[in-house]
DNA sequence: CCGTGGTTGTTGAACTGTCAACCAAACTGT
DNA sequence: ACAGTTTGGTTGACAGTTCAACAACCACGG
């Protein structure tokens, strides 16, 4: 979509820009509308089947792979790439559901410890199924394995320059 | 992050889903955190160079590639896959901000016309540049060729795969 | 100690997107 | 001609996000 300026005819360009290719640009394109359909198709599916969002999906997710199913909120905050505010009121909402619960931190009074409760594990439970098939269905089992490849990995090295290599686990 | 859900050992599957194998979820999360940042480091740079969204610069991008800058209100929606709803929120304000504006349609008298004004163009041409540099450094030259081809092209069968085939340009 | 600066997390206001309800105009079939 | 349905678009209430300001705490150097 925009890499090409969107200017019809490439113009005269004012700075020294180099623009995409024809090709360049319908792969940008592809990609962007490509995504930003897959994504809200999976947001609409998990919502629809289990009530959940993704965003507080992910968070039971992250939850759920510690070994005591606690984390710092700063390290939730990194790990899903959102910011310390959203996550603030994700949890409050979750927190009100009964999802998961915060508790001062021991080692550093300024720190929040969220964990994940009993009910929080069981509709994680209860959504991964639904979920895991709708992200088959609509991404992995219609490429062939090393397209489904050649994306993570293309990514991956998307994600390491924007994180500056020194990054997390997502 | 979320495909593989979550559960820490595979436990008891009560459904007879097939989970993602390693590898599988390995690549899945690449590809959400990687495209989640990218997607957010774009829109931070075009906001703070340029002042406008991505949606905005998208809308403008889709104007000015007809002849006449102008689209049906359904049209871009659907080129933009916004909701109805959404896209007449947006083209609001950017019409408040003189960037567009509407128009009664003379063959369908439900519908509105949408035009690019003289001012949105040149916000757009100021913006393009900037925009595409962004895209070219955290996504397009850090990858080969080879990778971004083949990234467009697993994205253009996602995007087929969900829109039925039956669709437009994006 | 004390102060300075950086980190952690929260808050509330403003903004953006979603959802359901709605109106008006166009098609459909009789 | 005309009820019924579909399509195009808007609206307002609500939910979620961003942003700037803030409070509490740590850490380090005088």
């Amino acid at each position: 979509m925009p890499a090409d300026g969107g200017l019809a005819v490439t113009t005269d360009t004012p700075t020294t820009v180099e623009w995409l290719t024809a090709e360049q640009q319908t792969h940008w394109r592809a990609f962007r509308g490509g995504s930003a359909r897959l994504f809200a198709a999976l947001e609409h599916e998990l919502e629809r089947d289990t009530g959940l969002s993704t965003h507080e999906y992910e968070v039971l997710v992250r939850l759920s792979e510690t070994p005591d199913r606690t984390l710092r909120m700063a390290q939730l905050a990194d790990n899903l790439a959102h910011s310390r505010s959203r996550l603030t009121h994700t949890i409050r909402r979750m927190e009100e559901q009964g999802l998961v619960e915060r508790l001062p931190c021991i080692e550093d009074a300024r720190g929040v410890n969220c964990t994940m409760t009993e009910k929080g594990w069981q509709v994680l439970v209860a959504a991964a199924p639904s979920h895991v098939q709708s992200v088959r269905d609509h991404l992995v089992d219609i490429l062939t394995p090393e397209q489904f490849a050649a994306l993570g990995d293309a990514m991956e090295t998307v994600r390491l320059h924007l994180t500056g290599g020194a990054c997390h686990v997502e």
